[in-house]
Formats: C-alpha cells, structure tokens, sequence
DNA sequence: AATAGGTTTGACCAATTGGTCAGGATCACG
DNA sequence: CGTGATCCTGACCAATTGGTCAAACCTATT
C-alpha cells in the first residue's frame, strides 16, 4: 500500500514528465467520471495515449495512480482556504473564499468530483490526506472565524460548520452538476452567475452582524 | 435496458415478498457504499442470505435492482419537499422543509448517498427520473417560493438556487459524513444537533424579509 | 558506431464478475 | 398423498480486469 511516486534520486527524463503528466490528466478525467472501481487501467491508458503495460511502467499500480493524483491535486484544492487572511475585513474574506470556491467548482468540476467520489465511500485512499493536511488547516482557519465572531465583526455562527456550509453549496455545483442543469429552467443554460449573486447575498445575510451599538 | 420489477399478474408469495425486500435491503446497503460499479452481485447475494442465482432469480439483472431501488425509494425520498405547504407561514415551512430533510440525513445515509453516488457520474440511472418526477416538484415549489417572494413575505432569492442550498447543505451531512467527523474536533461526536442550530440560524437570516414598513 | 540505460510492446496469467442452465428441493393445493 | 408450480443450487461460461515478463526498440553519450 505505498503512494507511488516516490522521488528518486535521478532526475526526470523529458519523456518520463511528458507520460506521467499525460497519465495524471487521463487518470483525473476517468477517475473524476467513473470513480476509482469503476475505472480501468486500460481506460487511462488508452486516453493517456500509452499500452497498458507502458503505463504500468510509470505507476506501479492503479492504486498508486489513484493517491498520486489525490495528493498531487489536494494543495491546489486547499488554495482558497489557505488564502484566507486574518488580517483582512472578515466578510470580505469570507465572501472572496466563497467566490474563489465556486470558481474552482467551474474551472475545475473534474477535481471535486474525484475527492467527492472517494469520500462518498469512506475515503479509503483520503482519510490519511484528509486528517494530516486538511484537518489543522480547518482547524487554523475556524480559530480565525471564531475571533472574529468574538470580536462581533460577523454574526454568531459556528465556526465548523460554517465551513462545510460554504464546501457543500459551493462543491454542489460541481459534483452535481447533471441535476442542477437537469433542473434548472431551460433559458438559462450557465448556472454558475446567478449561483454566485444568489451565494454571496446568502452569506452576507448570514455573516452581517446585528445593527451596531 | 429494462426497469425490472414489472408488476406481474400473479399475486406475490410470502417468500417473494420476504426475498425481495431482503435483496433491495442489502442492495441499499452495498450500492450506497461502493457505488453501482463498485457493487458485486455476489456482496450483495451474501448480505441477502441468498445464493448468487437465487438472487438472479428474483431480477433479471445488477442493473434492474439498482433502478428498482432507485425507483422505490424516491417518493419517499422526495416526501419533504412535496409537504411544503403553499397555505402555511413562509419560513416556518422552508425551516421545516430544512429540518425534514436534515433528519433524513440523519436517518438515511444510505438512501442519499446511493443518490449522490449516481448523480455524481452523470446520473446514468436516475436522468429518466430526475427530469420525469422530480423537476416538476421543483418546479412547483420553486414557484410557490417565487411568490413568497413577491408577496414579501420573505427576503428575495433565486427558488431554485435556495432550494439548491437546502439539498446541498442537509446531504453533505450524509454524504460526506466522514469528513465531517474526521473534521470536527473530537469532543462532539454528534454533529446533528449543531449542524440543525447552525442551518436554522443560516437560513432564517437569509429569508427573514428586511424590517416591514 | 557502439553501447548502456531508458522506453515500449505483445503475449500471457490468475482472479473476479455478471450471468446461464439443468436439475433437485420445497411448497401450495386439490 | 400427489402433482404442478415455485424456489434454490452447484457447476459452468465468457468477458473483463489488474498486473507480469521477456524481448524488442529508442535515445543519449562517448
């Protein structure tokens, strides 16, 4: 059960950055698109344009494939949050993390569709990444929107969940995709403008603190 | 590419019915862990009590069972949004609407992550259903919210898009059960009752309509 | 041009998986 | 009790899949 890609002590062949790039993005959109069961080795291979056997020569196996890509991809992915400044004006911030979070979920649907499907199924291959890289930055972050809870510069509300409320309705655009353009009334065939308006007046209302003294 | 579960002429035995229900039983229960693909007949067979044919005896097919399923558990899966009531006070009936459907995240993982699991890779077995059943639900209540709205009633937001944060927030709590509990620091190991305080308060801000006249 | 190391492939394998089938066991009912 | 319908099973099959391997092919360096 070892990640792959460990970095050996001999530099990177020109053909070797080209395959392994052309396996990662072949791997991202089958992954992404059937999950990790539903994909095949011979799936990735056949869009990453190599053999089977070729690929298997650049990744030990289809699991190291899997949690190369996962690892590779989750700072990306934590970018916004991480960009989440203390010092700046609370609502500001949190709306700018919001915008840049949906934005992500446009750009880059394949992404969140591949951390979405692994932790549907417990995570097998993310529980590690999720508790060591992910979980002090929350941590981190949630103290910060606690002070300012403290300091009445946002309106009461749980730091945590907070969170996963801006995860859930920002991702949601992403992962489910296929029902909100299934829903949504046919004129408008790009949800993401109205998603944005209707996102941030919702966390304005949510955040703005009562009147002040 | 048939439904299955056609309703034959003959009456249902005894052992029918206890079979049947045994198989979608188990199916919900493998399914919603490992996804369609993920899913083997046998997992399944086992978790029953029946050998592989003698499933194979009850429906013709893997398929046939994941959309008898499928089919069977979306009424009730819908049964919250259809009890919003048109004659009832606007944001008491969108927080129960919430509440409702919270509580099945609660009370149903399972069912909402077999949805999610479909929906997520292009809801292969679930378009026919979502455009046929459920969006003219939507569209209705999206409606009834668009009143409200113009009566005044409640603060203006985009129906869909409103409706969009109530499933996205309410099933995440299911979905992405894991990463919530890996997240969330270890003393609370129940993040309902938070997750409901947390919702109520987010969504009574965002519709509570700016002080009346 | 020789050669050593990196790259690619066709052929192959064992395991898994969805599904079939012929026949045996069991049940309901007259 | 007998008999037809229902229920169940072991053995089997073809297709798919993750992975291996020896040999052939490139390519950079001397």
């Amino acid at each position: 059960m070892d990640s792959g890609q460990f970095p050996s002590d001999k530099p990177e062949t020109r053909i070797q950055k080209r395959n392994r790039e052309a396996i990662l993005e072949a791997a991202l959109d089958v992954f992404s698109a059937r999950g990790f069961r539903g994909a095949t080795v011979d799936q990735i291979a056949r869009e990453a344009g190599l053999s089977k056997p070729n690929l298997l020569y650049y990744f030990p196996s289809k699991e190291a494939i899997h949690v190369a890509l996962l690892t590779g991809l989750l700072d990306s992915w934590l970018a916004p949050l991480r960009a989440l400044d203390p010092g700046g004006e609370p609502i500001d911030e949190i709306l700018r993390y919001v915008r840049r979070k949906l934005e992500m979920s446009r750009q880059m649907p394949r992404e969140s569709r591949l951390f979405a499907n692994d932790i549907l199924q417990g995570g097998p291959h993310l529980a590690d990444l999720l508790t060591g890289v992910l979980k002090p930055l929350v941590d981190e972050k949630a103290a910060v929107i606690r002070d300012w809870v403290a300091a009445e510069r946002i309106a009461p509300v749980h730091p945590y969940h907070l969170i996963f409320s801006i995860w859930a309705q920002t991702q949601h655009y992403a992962d489910f995709d296929m029902q909100v353009r299934a829903l949504l009334p046919a004129g408008e065939n790009d949800p993401f403008p109205e998603a944005e308006q209707h996102l941030v007046s919702l966390f304005t209302r949510t955040l703005k603190p009562a009147a002040a003294v």
